[in-house]
DNA sequence: CATAAGCACTTCTTTATCTCAAGTGCTAAT
DNA sequence: ATTAGCACTTGAGATAAAGAAGTGCTTATG
């Protein structure tokens, strides 16, 4: 069992090494628990024992590990409020009712970057509430014209094609049967009800069904799509631990071509999760925290990479307050 | 004045330079040139003499000056050809009609960032001769529309605007009398017009006209943004001139903040740029090379970031055949 | 018996010294 | 003009020594 005592120095540890990036000696704690290095090392040598702390080397100081900062986060600690300055700097981002609620999200985290020198991540996708709203078309020269679609929620997909040997006429009725047969579908049931309710009548009356098929089946396939932002990717190379370029490369090569992977872990449910180390899918050394958000427009998550020494405890407030802001909003 | 074999040696030095990034002795150039090492030796001193050739230490071999690059563009360099595979993977591009433009040209630069390692720049603009076809406007709620607007070359603006207070009524009339009096004008006119044209008339008709205008001016606005997209940052990680964390770290940063001026140098014309070292604006160990492309529909800037000791001759070819294959699509 | 004091022992880090390899510049010979 | 030969310079790598930080263990103590 663990002792009260052994949890204080746990998180007095956990916390310097936090802020520190080196190995934590006795000395360093005595001093803030009042009692001799000699104690200290006894009780370090226990949260050895436990699991909690582990050597660099046989006379180097202690450094959580991996267990340790998972008893760190689910034991020991305590929210920190986030810093009136911090707070500042987002409230301006959410007041400010001239940004869209994506535009919101992604400042928010730019914001959140900055100031922690972390990475922070997106991953949006419009929400499962939104339906077909309006089909428009838009000739542009005799050859070319652009389809605009648009959802209730006021998301808009568009995109220029190719009707050289299709008539105008062809193309609105095929509008026409959409705008009556499937506005009001939500966008991901859309695709199917193209598929099998529309797509046989088309058939029927349209000569270039399939191209005018495949044009439409695009067009609201996106909107499923996934939108993806990373910010402060270059924070990494800030971080002491990750001295070489080698390391670094390969974290960042896993940002660029993994994020989703990484971001979306196997989904353990509850509002904040945290993977550490081993954990992630990006690397031993790091750090990921992240949360999901819903709003009747869109839905997605949240997340913010950085090293297996995280500043936890503000992360999470940090996330926490953006979460409920995004829902506010 | 600089004599043939100057030139040759000098030639020799740059590409062995550019390829093994490792300063070249003397001995490496002998080999090849059918004369022995002192010989080269001496011409080196008269190329260090004339400024082409630089020693990192007193005894050590020699690497290129800027000069030397200079002079090895403008002079030495014969264009390379693009290597049949790597041209195949460009060709798969240009000849997918399903692809819009502007996935081209970024998908094509990615490619070229995959196989040489360097990072790539796309810096684009509507073209000038897009004018406006259409605004429409679809309301979602009581509260809410969406405002679409779009050219007659087929881009779309959009923006969701909170229209309480406002009727649906006046908010037809703002759209007519845009769609009567801006329609066919160019788009980086519109701006003016709106204001000096359109802004005194809904000023008459319409209560809340403030607040429609600067919904109206945001979304034509949009239509000049410039879209800006950087395509393989990590490859800098790569390069061995680079092993220091806070230079690499130096460079990301400037990429991240600083593109567009790092791209958009003081314009020199001619159809390829290239700016070596200190010509650049990230850093003196860095070449950028550039050209513009134009076709009616959008217009800007492409271009490749990497080491001074960058392979010329494979990118110059490279940007030149992309930049054809965009004006003529 | 938990705590503390003392001390031997480990390991990393830093600094200094040495050696080796690569390469130059100069001189003298062809 | 070219080249062979040689002294000289410098960086890179290996080795060793000294110092700092910190541990574990043993023993003493309230």
């Amino acid at each position: 069992m663990i002792t009260d005592r052994q949890k204080e120095i746990l998180k007095l540890i956990v916390m310097e090494y936090i802020q520190g990036a080196k190995p934590v000696g006795s000395h360093q704690i005595c001093e803030t628990l009042n009692c001799s290095s000699a104690t200290v090392r006894s009780e370090m040598a226990a949260l050895e024992e436990l699991g909690y702390l582990e050597k660099t080397h046989t006379s180097s100081g202690r450094v959580p590990s991996e267990e340790g900062y998972r008893y760190y986060v689910n034991n020991l600690m305590k929210p920190k409020e986030i810093s009136g300055e911090d707070m500042l700097k987002l409230q301006l981002i959410f007041s400010n009712n001239q940004l869209e609620l994506s535009d919101c999200i992604k400042r928010s985290l730019e914001i959140v970057s900055d100031i922690t020198n972390y990475t922070s991540v997106v991953l949006g996708t419009k929400s499962h509430d939104n339906t077909l709203k309006e089909v428009n078309i838009v000739p542009l020269s005799d050859t070319s014209m652009v389809v605009v679609v648009i959802t209730d929620k006021g998301f808009v997909e568009h995109k220029t094609i190719d009707v050289q040997g299709i008539s105008l006429e062809e193309v609105k009725k095929t509008v026409t049967l959409i705008n009556n047969m499937i506005v009001g579908t939500p966008i991901d049931e859309i695709s199917s009800k193209l598929e099998f309710e529309v797509k046989p009548i088309i058939g029927r009356y349209v000569k270039e069904h399939e191209r005018l098929y495949n044009v439409f089946y695009n067009v609201f396939n996106n909107f499923t799509n996934k939108n993806v932002d990373v910010m402060g990717k270059s924070n990494i190379l800030k971080l002491p631990e990750f001295s070489s370029v080698d390391k670094v490369r390969n974290i960042l090569e896993k940002l660029d071509d993994n994020i989703e992977s990484i971001v979306e872990e196997s989904s353990d449910g509850g509002d904040i999760n945290i993977y550490i180390g081993k954990e992630t899918k990006i690397d031993d050394d790091m750090t990921v925290i992240r949360t999901k958000y819903k709003t009747d427009k869109e839905e997605g998550t949240i997340a913010i990479v950085g090293p297996k020494r995280m500043e936890y405890d503000r992360v999470v407030n940090l996330l926490e307050y953006i979460k409920e802001n995004i829902e506010r909003k």
